[in-house]
DNA sequence: ACCGTTTCCGGTATCGTTTCCGGAAAAATA
DNA sequence: TATTTTTCCGGAAACGATACCGGAAACGGT
């Protein structure tokens, strides 16, 4: 497959190379005519400019990376649909990489972005604190990196997070105002700043209602399905149940309904539900699961436009952008009379 | 961020850019101190090889382009992983498009990859037939394709399957020996290869027990649970119930389970039910749904390796590999007495 | 008729590599 | 010692584009 070059344009007008680009970059210095015959040809010829030379002469690869902690589940996947979809309008290539919630896999991955030249990164930490130096380093090197999600807010850097401590404290008030009194959190990791978020936002809803402190329970898990089964089964076990849960996500929660079905104990009924980062399958479940939707699309395009604008200005102050979800109350968690 | 590029190596050390070059791609025609030499003192500058310029003198780009309709779920998602972690070992980069079901998006993205100049495709069309012409006219051009998954057997190129048709049959076959007589499928969209494989391992296990036409049925759906809702809701209203319902896939067979539940109809007792492509959440949900296991990492590493041998002989013969999957029996299939 | 602007275009340097070619030095052979 | 072979290295030409510079027309105003 040879590829139709500038010079086979220019030969075959017999015009010079510089003006084959002048037509193609759409600049002042050529003529209408010239520019027109000269773009009707090269389409004839299939010609197109090489984006590798264009590229390595202006010194910008027009890729941009991606580093996620995983794109299973359907949280990130959206994320990085918003993040294209502002890309590609720039005309840029997106370069994704997911680092299996290993922090050194992800340094790896960054690392290997970098060294490819991408004009910036879009960088979401499977947990901060890990690599958050190297990161640094090179953001004042001069590498443009926006942070989503799992970073802390007063992180010296522009970044796009959710309001975790918010919309925990929503939920878990909810769950109060139906008039459960013995709730406990299953908090996912405490490595991770969302989970600190949502504890410090369940806390404050329990503040704030007045629930005494033995009346509920913080309790770490892991962010998988399997971690809620695992909890359930212990809590079962020592008889030690609560009259409503609240999960750190919708995987957790559907571990849990699925633990508590098997030992026929009935949701909402004997004890009512709350997800979080609601999934496409809240619906799908008896019962349909309450949740907290975060906007995953905004996510991703809000993370896009920060790191476009850094890219083409580099003394852009950073800029933390924090969104909003919203909370849907479904049968998981309606107190039946 | 100035980069150290290779003149300043060879400059601060008195040789030739040559030999810093070859330093760097170990070839012969340099003495091994001068090569560790340049090499210890290129760590300490900090250089590494431009890859944009190391592109454009070889006229490759060590990118190669992946195209899915969609990575909303894990099937694409782990087949992507597959590839990514093939590639990354041959230093490639994967660049990911996704067309959302969307035949002209996917048109679109293949062009952009080829105009990227990636030196190969992995293409899982949205539908086939709309788009193969351009592919194939592509492939003949020279420019290194794999397909998967949704593609026709006798496509005279490169691609890795799935037995959808032995499958299928496995599948129904175990229903029909479970002492389901009445078995109805819920068959996705007519459009897909699959579906028509699918269709036909399914009309094979009916024609081997001599079930009577009679006593199957053969239903159109999509590929969404709201459409196995949707086509439930029809059967239920027309009181035109079988005794097991074979599904398209694990998303319309969780819908077809929502919507039987809130119409009080037992899984499996009343109506059995099987799925299809398994999801993570098979064990999660209630009764536990059976379904075929899809290789999908080993899809994904066997079009990356299919697609690595063509690029480095482009001579190579069209290959077509064929792989099997998983039937696991669990709840929602088995005959309770 | 002269001159200054504008408009358009070609030549050339540059980006950072790889690769080919040829030559010098070192080693092997006669 | 003379000659051949091998080993190693530098120079220069690609790769395909863009950016800058300056020159040649064309044009209009005095």
């Amino acid at each position: 497959m040879k590829h139709v070059t500038i010079k086979d344009v220019a030969k075959q007008l017999n015009v010079s190379i510089s003006s084959v680009s002048r037509a193609f970059n759409d600049k002042y210095d050529i003529k209408k005519e010239t520019k027109e015959l000269i773009l009707k040809t090269a389409e004839e010829m299939g010609y197109f400019p090489n984006p590798i030379a264009k590229k390595l002469s202006q010194n910008k690869t027009f890729n941009i990376g991606v580093v996620v902690p995983e794109f299973i589940n359907e949280y990130y996947s959206e994320i990085i649909i918003g993040i294209q979809e502002v890309f590609m309008a720039y005309g840029y290539q997106v370069l994704i990489a997911q680092s299996d919630e290993n922090p050194e896999i992800e340094l790896k991955n960054v690392k290997t972005l970098i060294h490819s030249m991408v004009d910036g990164l879009i960088i979401a930490p499977t947990m901060e604190s890990t690599n958050m130096e190297y990161y640094l380093k090179e953001l004042n090197n001069g590498c443009p990196i926006v942070f989503m999600s799992r970073v802390k807010e007063n992180l010296q850097a522009s970044k796009v997070l959710f309001n975790n401590k918010k919309w925990a404290f929503f939920a878990t008030e909810h769950l109060i105002r139906q008039g459960y009194t013995k709730i406990y959190y299953l908090a996912g990791s405490k490595n991770l700043n969302v989970s600190v978020d949502r504890i410090e936002g369940f806390k404050r809803a329990m503040n704030k209602h007045k629930i005494p402190k033995e009346n509920y329970k913080i309790l770490e898990t892991g962010l998988l399905a399997e971690d809620g089964m695992q909890i359930m089964e212990d809590l079962i076990y020592n008889h030690d149940l609560p009259d409503a849960i609240f999960c750190f996500n919708d995987r957790v929660a559907m571990g849990v309904i699925s633990k508590l079905k098997s030992n026929a104990i009935k949701v909402p009924q004997d004890i009512a539900l709350m997800g979080f980062t609601e999934t496409r399958m809240v619906n799908l479940m008896t019962p349909k699961l309450s949740s907290v939707k975060q906007p995953t699309f905004d996510i991703g395009k809000n993370a896009a436009e920060l790191l476009f604008k850094q890219i083409n200005d580099s003394l852009m102050e950073p800029q933390t952008i924090v969104l909003n979800g919203e909370l849907t109350i479904r049968e998981s968690s309606v107190r039946k009379l």
